[in-house]
DNA sequence: ATGAAAGCGCTAACAG
DNA sequence: CTGTTAGCGCTTTCAT
């Protein structure tokens, strides 16, 4: 096969366990002789097998990551790729490889998840994602295997590693926004209620309400996947109220360019009719028109941050457990309109 | 450590080969024994160390997945999660990982490449892009080692796998969209130029003029990076032409909705002022105002047959080279008008 | 500072 | 049909 630790050894006139150290950059090795061997694994173009390697020191230098299952049009979010952009630059860095996991359902993923871990392929897990009842995190926290998530945790806060913003008081400043601008009947367009992220953006868009002295009014909630038929009724019943919002607080950038197409369907104008602002400020919300106002999460900083948090955990077993904040900010374009 | 096939062998009271044996379903093991020392690893909650599997049968069940270096916002295209989709689909089923390529400048990429192929922790290789003078597919080529291209390579047509799509026939089709529709004045916005994709959009741009009669003039066609200052200045130009397009085929739906963007910027509307039609058909394209009239291109399909098409070549190393044509098809929707 | 040897967990001849 | 025995390529005591 290939060339191996043995044939440099042989060139370089040392034992392989000479090489192996050199390999390591061992402080116990003369300079002289790495300067041998090295020569000799340039000469030869070695390259070391890491499968052998991860197999000597049960270290695999691998991270597995996990997307939601990839079944649903969520992963056409701009999120996953930035996030991921995040994650992929310090693993390289690091020197850490990615293993993402495969599988259409459910079921697939937690078994290409297994496979992952308890095959010996990764050393540490990341989820690109927080929701309740969620297999793969509960499997993990019982397996007491190393992973970090990306959101918060439902429960055992204190026993994750987790990088989240503070989606409370993000949602809090944004749904500010539409305050200030004088609006007082705002609605919240969530997704996915499971998600502890829409959790939290609801809990602080009420927050806001309650601070502004608005009634909270449950009608003025609606959770709703993209674009689904139901999807389209909860909006148009939102819009059929007696008093129908001149706000709307919408989770997600992406969900956002759906409603904006929704409502230009129903023939109410964003920002004349409705102002509207989102969540994550991915590309696409800039490039839009109207450009979303919108809340930036720094998500590739959510993938940076992560990815040292779990290679820490990963180095060290006791490094202990950590909860990162990522600071986000508002940025204002022209889905808002002043109110008098 | 963990449980072991020694552990298991004892606990079924067989030697540790027939484990092994058991485990790759060797037909020469009785059903008796299989049952008992399946039934032992249930019990112990045995799972097989892949790390040790693929060292010692050189193997490693695991694909390695190049996306280009993700330092540009080209990650962000739907296009990428949608062909993962495709290829994890398949992986999962023929039992393998994924492991994606780190690094955020070309050289990083490059070099993570390397560790994969050279660290022996991929099987083969599939590159989710093609481009001119790409140093991977070189790499690989020159290696001789597996892989799997999703696009038209350049050169070398007939010595490396790969799935596209017949884009030159794919951009006659969409653009006779627009000359059916009485247009005569037709430009391209195409993307990064060295790009095969791009190369075969623009071929089959001119094809369908020149079939129809319709002269050629190269200030109608423009390449540029979505929304740079640069690509605005492009497209303002194309519009103060004495005789501006009436239809415009964009190379892609992302940048068509950065077209749409600029255009409204310029007071120009579309369908009314300008037709727009382009390529690709990802969620995005469906969901926005006006919704396009593109090309679906089967992204999942395009995923999908890359990924057994590599499984293949990894299998049986003398399978013959293969190109595989996806089919194309055109969507109507509201992007384009009927030219008196 | 370096070498010899055992072993990581599994597979694959070779026996029987 | 199943057991024995060598490795796969690397790391890591333990010597020297």
């Amino acid at each position: 096969m290939g060339i191996t630790i043995k044939d440099v050894a042989k060139a370089a006139n040392v034992a392989p366990s000479t090489v192996s150290r050199v390999l390591s950059d061992n402080p116990r090795i003369s300079m002289a002789t790495k300067k041998r061997v090295r020569k000799a694994m340039k000469d030869l173009g070695y390259h070391p097998n890491i499968n052998a390697r991860s197999l000597a020191n049960n270290s695999t230098q691998t991270l597995g990551i996990v997307m939601k299952s990839s079944a649903d049009k969520a992963l056409q979010n701009p999120f996953f790729p930035e996030v991921l952009r995040g994650v992929s630059s310090v693993a390289h860095k690091e020197q850490y490889s990615l293993n993402i996991s495969t599988g259409e359902t459910e079921d697939e993923v937690m078994e290409s998840v297994r496979r992952m871990v308890e095959g010996h392929q990764v050393d540490g897990m990341m989820l690109l994602y927080s929701s309740k009842d969620d297999r793969v995190a509960d499997y993990l926290l019982e397996r007491g295997f190393p992973y970090v998530l990306i959101g918060k945790p439902t429960g055992n806060m204190n026993e994750v590693n987790h990088i989240d913003n503070d989606n409370i008081q993000a949602a809090i400043d944004i749904t500010d926004v539409l305050i200030e601008k004088g609006h007082t009947r705002i609605a919240f367009v969530g997704g996915d209620p499971n998600l502890t992220v829409t959790e939290d953006r609801v809990a602080g868009y009420k927050l806001a309400l309650q601070q502004a002295g608005i009634p909270i009014d449950n009608s003025y909630q609606v959770y709703t996947e993209l674009l689904t038929s139901g999807g389209k009724e909860a909006v148009r019943e939102l819009f059929q109220m007696d008093k129908p919002p001149t706000g709307l607080v919408v989770a997600d950038d992406l969900m956002s360019v759906g409603m904006l197409t929704m409502l230009a369907e129903f023939g109410i104008r964003v920002p004349e009719d409705v102002s509207l602002v989102s969540f994550n400020n991915v590309y696409l919300s800039e490039i839009i028109r109207p450009a979303l106002t919108t809340t930036d999460v720094q998500i590739f900083q959510l993938g940076n941050q992560a990815a040292k948090c779990l290679i820490e955990n990963v180095k060290n077993k006791d490094e202990p457990i950590k909860r990162i904040i990522v600071p986000h900010n508002i940025v204002e374009r022209d889905s808002v309109k002043q109110l008098e």
